[in-house]
RNA sequence: GUCCCCAUGGUGUAGCUGGCCCAACACGCUGCCCUUUCAAGGCAGAGACCGCGGGUUCGAAUCCCGCUGGGGACGCCA
């Protein structure tokens, strides 16, 4: 999710100022790339209505826009480093930096690159090179304050002290991610970099890099992150991570991007609500908060019910299709009729997530229903029902026409004539044909149903009450 | 431990060129209305001495310092 939003942020930005938005895929590290984590995130973006300008899948002027693919430029970048002297080699092996460092945590201290290969003399690389040791490349982080003008932040500045010699490129000759980036940024004429609040500490990093590379510096804008309700880093334990586990749990794109715009920005005045359209005429960078945001599933379901709530019906409707056929309620194929679109069109003040859908319309669309436990408790023990619900099956039956306010008049006028309330007669045949405490109007869902099956419900629940006694 | 970022009610934000703020909007929460239930909707309300402590000033949520708290980074990961 903190991906998503801060790849909005960059969308709305790169929209609001004509710019163009360039796709990257950041495959570096061969371990944790592949093709599922790319399909992820491309099927996520393209969910979202995140389009690219350059890219994946639609190529641009700048290719190829997997950095995988770039090795050569990052290589020749170290190489011309090394050769300034801006860079060395580094012939130590990993045991000993991670010994090191573990004695450093031992005393409590953080351990930094100690720079024994930064004054080797030319005998000993020859006898290191001779011997064929393996040797990874380090950047010569200069003395002094390396700064920049964060756009969110302000202006933030670390110590060439606080930054060790970082590796640029591995022993196995595949480049480092700081190296990657700040050459793809170069080469891809990379103006505005706005990334998580979690690479502040590694921009001074690319700081150096640009200046040493004799390249001017993009905008930096580092954007708050996104925390679970415990404070801590959303992540899977905050259950959905990936955004298309939120279309799997019945968010609407819309109302995804409108709340995440939300989460760390706001256009300054008490517009939440806001199309795509307002998004991008209202983005700034300068609108975007320093602190972290947490999390708020409720205010996300509000937002996502606030947009189900002004779709049109038939956008609606198809969109709940896909879910009815998934759980076997719809036949697969099957268009679209009134009588479904009236159905989404009453179940729609009560959905917050497509889901909803699917669970409430679920009395509508199998043949029989079940009892909850809480509706036979709270609804069924009521003397002599079974002879009452009988009573109303045989009113309904003759009913004409078969619409709310007839219905309502017949059940109404059978509790009179039985001398006993409406309410519990309402209820018990809100049970027979939803098997539910809770639904829609009552008269409109029977409206819905049919005579046929509102009288067959209604007989069934006799029946089952007769067995009860 | 070191470095960096942040700090307005439970949550997201507005206000931060100082006075219009004994703090606004939204979610959530509570109650009422509507009502056959549940929602939706309408109305009302509770909830923040603007993290704490010092300054500066006639006056500070707004400026400065310190503290505390939270978060992030300290990899031949990205």
């Amino acid at each position: 999710m903190g991906g998503a939003r801060t790849a909005l942020f960059n969308w709305l930005y790169a929209r609001r100022n004509s710019g163009t938005f360039i796709l990257r895929i950041e495959d570096t590290d061969a371990e944790r790339s592949s093709a599922d984590m790319v399909a992820g995130i491309l099927d996520g973006m393209k969910w979202l209505g995140l389009d690219w300008d350059e890219g994946p899948g639609i190529g641009g002027p700048h290719a190829p826009y997997f950095q995988s693919e770039r090795y050569d430029r990052h290589r020749a970048a170290a190489a011309s480093l090394v050769a300034d002297g801006r860079a060395y080699y580094c012939y130590c092996s990993a045991e000993r930096l991670r010994q090191e460092r573990e004695r450093a945590e031992a005393r409590g201290v953080a351990w930094q690159y100690d720079r024994q290969c930064l004054n080797l003399s030319a005998a000993r690389i020859a006898e290191l090179e001779a011997a064929n040791t393996p040797r990874a490349t380090r950047f010569k982080v200069p003395p002094g304050k390396t700064a920049f003008d964060d756009v969110v932040h302000g202006r933030i500045e670390f110590d060439g002290d606080h930054i060790e010699d970082f590796v640029i490129v591995r022993s196995d000759g595949h480049p480092i991610y700081h190296l990657s980036v700040v050459v793809d940024d170069i080469d891809m004429e990379i103006t505005h970099i706005v990334r998580g609040d979690d690479h502040i500490s590694n921009t001074p990093k690319h700081v150096l890099l640009f200046t040493a590379l004799g390249a001017t510096l993009p905008v930096f804008a580092h954007v708050p992150l996104i925390l679970g309700a415990d404070k801590k880093r959303l992540s899977k334990r905050h259950g959905a991570t990936s955004v298309m586990e939120y279309e799997r749990q019945g968010y609407l794109p819309d109302a995804l991007v409108n709340f995440l715009a939300l989460l760390g920005w706001s256009p300054g005045d008490d517009r939440e609500i806001m199309s795509r359209r307002e998004l991008i005429a209202s983005f700034a960078l300068e609108g975007i908060t320093g602190s972290n945001a947490v999390f708020d599933v409720a205010k996300l379901d509000w937002m996502n019910g606030q947009y189900i709530a002004r779709m049109p019906l038939e956008q609606l409707t198809n969109a709940v299709v896909p879910l009815l056929v998934r759980d076997g309620l719809w036949p697969a194929g099957a268009s679209v009729d009134d009588w479904l679109l009236r159905l989404i069109e009453l179940l729609r003040p009560r959905a917050k997530r497509l889901t909803d859908f699917v669970d409430q319309a679920r009395p509508f669309l199998v043949e029989t229903v079940e009892y909850e436990q809480q509706a036979i408790h709270s609804h069924l023990k009521v003397p002599h029902l079974s002879e009452h619900v009988t009573a109303v099956a045989r009113a309904l039956r003759d009913v004409v026409p078969f619409d709310e306010p007839h219905l309502e008049t017949a059940v109404r006028q059978t509790a009179e004539q039985r001398d006993i309330k409406a309410a519990p007669l309402i209820h018990a045949t809100r049970v027979a044909v939803t098997g539910r405490t809770a639904s829609p109007g009552l008269f409109e869902v029977l409206v819905l149903l049919g005579r046929e099956r509102t009288v067959a419900r209604l007989e069934q629940l006799a029946a089952f009450l007769a067995t009860q006694t």
